[in-house]
DNA sequence: GACCAACGTTGGTTGCACCAACATAGCCAT
DNA sequence: ATGGCTATGTTGGTGCAACCAACGTTGGTC
């Protein structure tokens, strides 16, 4: 038979941080995903999309810089945005191995729209969290981030 | 040209939690395989070895959830415990639907020594963090897992 | 005795991260 | 200037973790 605390994790992994921020990541992860395929993207799509709003035209290798994605992933995203549209993708006159890569006012939108609805997952993400813990939350991941990856943070 | 800011990831994602989140348990999952790869393992092989450890033998159903891998995932792992001597499965005479699954002698001793290789992954996750913002954070996440699957944590 | 729930198992799918190789094009030293 | 190194975009493929659907078997319940 299978009492309620059957399902309780182990003492051991409860206690193990990498355990609990892969756990937690995975659930927020589901929660984000709700929030992008609603939006008709993914991931990588938003991320490409905000870096563009904010950092303007790049290329793709830059794009992949800026977002921690590979290479050859920036291709495969950057196909479907312009295929809906969202961006343009155009060789770069001053230097011909490039392309030069600019968002649309419909990807401008989408980026938009996508952000309120990934703040309404952090909302419930750090739902039981008061604004000082959550504050606090956030500097210690921004805090590990900029540790492990110094420069991009 | 490329400066070295060129590696920055934009604003909107640094300040998203659950960007920041799923980055550092990506980074996070990096580490702790290195150290499961060394041992000769997954993470799904370390969990439900620890579950066997801790709780004593327990039917798959029971360890899945315990461990939060699938069924189906638990069969995969397990066989390969199986293979390697760290576990064994024999039908339970008292639920006939049920397998009984308990840990070897071998499959202890690889926790034990898989553990001591993950403790060292939390002091190098967790290096640049003070005692008390390591207690912060993993508290912080506790909470958060708790909140989001209760009855698990 | 009939129905529904749980179990182990097989097989397949998805998202994300990563790597290798290649052709083209720019850069820099000698 | 030329030769060698690096960067870029692209293709194709790998691995892992999470998940889902279906099936046959078995238990428990009404």
């Amino acid at each position: 038979m299978s009492t309620p605390a059957d399902d309780r994790a182990p003492e051991r992994l409860r206690t193990t941080p990498s355990w609990l921020l892969t756990r937690l990541a995975d659930h927020a992860a589901h929660l984000a995903r709700e929030a992008f395929t609603a939006a008709g993207a993914g991931r990588y799509h938003y991320a490409l999309l905000v870096a563009l709003v904010e950092g303007g035209p790049a290329s793709q290798a830059a794009l992949g810089r800026r977002c921690g994605i590979d290479r050859s992933d920036v291709v495969a995203a950057l196909n479907e945005l312009v295929a809906r549209g969202h961006a343009e993708r155009r060789p770069d006159p001053a230097d011909r191995r490039r392309n030069v890569v600019t968002v649309t006012p419909a990807g401008r939108e989408q980026a938009e729209r996508t952000g309120k609805a990934l703040d309404e997952v952090q909302e419930r993400l750090l739902a039981p969290l008061d604004p000082e813990d959550r504050r606090r939350f956030t500097e210690l991941l921004t805090h590990l981030l900029r540790h492990h990856a110094p420069g991009r943070f």
